[in-house]
RNA sequence: GGGGGCGUAGCUCAGUUGGUUAGAGCGCCGGCCUGUCACGCCGGAGGUCGCGGGUUCGAGUCCCGUCGCUCCCGCCA
């Protein structure tokens, strides 16, 4: 790793780097600071490994150095705050730790200032121990000096700091957009500042800057880009925060190709300073169809096969009754070839579990043994020839598990989606190291919404279609996202610069004129006077990180994260606040106050 | 809104069928120790078993409720 600092200037308590000494640094005086990260006292001869953002360095006191340094070293105790001063010395041949980056050299003390005490930490400051996440957040200040963390902030701004390079460099400019503002119909909740100057109005916190920077191109600026914090205020998950940060950017003048292009050669170097090995582009490009038949869902976690096929065609017409009411109903029976892997009988029963908690009824499982014939509960309800044909299209051969999932396709996709990530969990069979990337494009543009019956737009409502505008079900929109192993790493489209194909699409979705006009009559206006041809993307900055990092949770890459509530165990937010607070903003609880401060 | 898992010492955990004084490792405190590097050795302190209620002669253990953390579904790009 590196610690990302320049060598330090001398001032005060330090002048050198920890992490920056090695044999070449032997005979020079240095002054370091830091944290006492572990002592062992030998009683006659105190060793301290001292600990800065950019290493450890061990420190040597002995008698020699004086009674009264030498009392000051037998006080130190873990997460102290010291200076020192000494001499960097070579260890001796036996005495080299080539575990430590420093471990050639050490700091015979002839100085040393305790600059701080510290209470004894509530966990140890190490790679080794385990911590609950709780108790991590609870004392954020103490996490952030453990290596894990740190490595992962300072990898953030290392990518952060390649973006703004690369746009900067391409001509883009960063422009900041509201924070208080009115909500962007993104589709999610908003949080909701309320204004004292308007009692009983409120702002709302952007879910993204997207209206904003089509603003911006309409306005002629033409490469824009922001570092941009954004809100939802939805349930959380391990890679769902209420607020999270994107890399928002839109261009004017081009279409989908520039941009992906574009997009290209930026995460080109995203990815190489997070250290993530992905194939060089130009990255594939797969259909949304593609993507939802083969792997089940929008994203496809494509670093293992367990590919799903359709088998509808090969096993219709038997005696089968699930199936068959399934396919005449104008559903599908899909299935996942799950090879010749061990796979004991209570395992099938998870299988159902899992088919269930993603909106599934069951699965249906079969052996293929030797003959090629099927030992499976529904075998002699196919049928032979039936069973021949699903063996060529799922390309069985004997002792392979194949699973089965029949409904409609709605239905299907999620389920066999879940059942191939369950199974490549199950057999430990994702590759370590080893990253899959894609685009996928060719979105449709609606989705048929049947509880409310009506359109929603699988984007936004600002994403250009293709197609017959009469015929919402048939439209295509101009969409892309980028997937890496299965995360969607960032997503966007060609916009709709036209008004009338706005306003149509905005009809389709059953918002009317002035209801348009209300929320977002000023985008709509702009329309009006001259909108380039503009489109862009914006990456989730915290995914980017984690995946680059290898963590499991965006938790681990942001800095002050919230809880899956949404609490920060920190700061203790969110909170009652005084009743005065809320007179002023024309407000009063409808729920029982918590103490207020 | 729903489902799963977890909650015992500062930290990470064990705790059998409900049964005596609730344990371990690490950390912490004291002592010894001049080449360790997760130092070592000896000794010691440390508990609202998340909280509230119930069953029982007896509850960390069983039941009900509640709070917190976490994963997932819904929701959300």
């Amino acid at each position: 790793m590196s610690h990302g600092l320049p060598a330090p200037r001398a001032n005060a308590y330090r002048d050198a780097w920890s992490g920056d000494l090695n044999a070449s640094s032997a005979g020079t005086e240095v002054r370091v600071a830091g944290w006492v990260h572990r002592r062992r006292d030998h009683g006659g001869l105190i060793f301290i490994d001292l600990r800065d953002r950019t290493g450890l360095l061990q420190l040597v006191i002995d008698p020699d150095a004086g009674a009264e340094i030498f009392a000051a070293a037998e006080h130190l105790r873990s997460e102290h705050v010291i200076s020192a001063v000494g001499t960097i010395e070579l260890r001796g041949a036996d005495h080299v730790n080539p575990n430590l980056p420093t471990g050639e050299v050490e700091l015979r003390v002839t100085a040393l200032q305790v600059l701080a005490e510290s209470d004894t930490p509530p966990f140890a400051v190490d790679t080794e121990s385990k911590v609950s996440e709780e108790i991590r957040l609870k004392y954020r200040a103490i996490d952030l000096r453990r290596q894990t963390l740190k490595e992962a902030l300072i990898l953030r701004s290392q990518i952060t700091n390649v973006m703004r390079q690369d746009l900067v460099e391409q001509g883009f400019l960063e422009i900041e957009t509201p924070i208080l503002t009115r909500s962007t119909p993104e589709g999610a909740r908003d949080f909701l500042v309320p204004s004292r100057n308007s009692p009983g109005s409120v702002y709302a916190l952007p879910q993204s800057p997207q209206l904003f920077k089509q603003l911006l191109m309409v306005g002629g600026l033409e490469r824009y880009y922001q570092i941009a914090r954004c809100f939802r205020d939805e349930d959380l998950r391990a890679d769902r925060q209420p607020e999270f940060t994107q890399l928002d950017v839109e261009m004017s003048f081009v279409d989908e190709d520039d941009v992906i292009a574009e997009m290209e050669r930026l995460m080109t170097k995203v990815f190489e300073v997070g250290g993530l090995k992905v194939a060089p582009a130009p990255w594939p490009r797969m259909g949304y169809d593609e993507a939802m038949l083969r792997f089940g869902n929008d994203r496809p976690d494509m670093r293992f096969g367990l590919e799903i096929k359709d088998v509808s065609d090969a096993l219709k017409g038997s005696e089968f009754k699930v199936f068959e009411s399934v396919i005449d109903g104008g559903g599908v029976v899909r299935a996942i070839n799950a090879g010749q892997r061990e796979f004991p009988r209570k395992e099938l029963d998870n299988l159902n579990e899992v088919a269930k908690r993603h909106g599934g009824k069951a699965v249906a499982w079969a052996f293929v043994q030797e003959d090629g014939t099927w030992r499976s509960p529904i075998a002699k309800f196919l049928g032979e020839e039936r069973t021949t044909a699903a063996n060529a299209v799922l390309e069985a051969v004997p002792g392979d598990l194949l699973i089965f999932v029949g409904d409609k396709a709605k239905i299907v996709a999620p389920v066999l989606s879940a059942l191939r990530l369950h199974l490549a969990d199950y057999f430990g069979i994702v590759p370590e190291g080893e990253h899959s990337i894609t685009w996928i494009v060719d979105f449709p543009m609606f989705e048929y919404n049947e509880d409310e019956g009506r359109f929603d737009a699988l984007h936004h409502p600002f994403t250009a279609p293709t197609g017959d505008l009469s015929d919402p079900a048939s439209l295509r929109s101009r969409a892309y996202d980028l997937v890496v192993d299965g995360s969607e790493l960032g997503g966007g489209s060609i916009r709709i610069n036209d008004p009338a194909v706005q306003s149509r699409v905005l009809e389709i979705l059953g918002i009317d004129a002035d209801e348009a006009q209300d929320r977002f009559g000023f985008l709509l206006d702009a329309l009006r006077f001259g909108a380039p041809p503009h489109g862009g993307i914006a990456f989730g900055i915290d995914r980017i990180v984690a995946t680059c990092a290898g963590r499991e949770s965006i938790r681990d890459v942001i800095a002050f994260p919230k809880t899956a509530t949404g609490a920060d165990p920190l700061t203790g937010a969110p909170d009652a606040v005084d009743p005065k607070q809320l007179r002023d903003l024309g407000l009063k609880s409808l729920v029982a106050q918590p103490d207020a401060v």
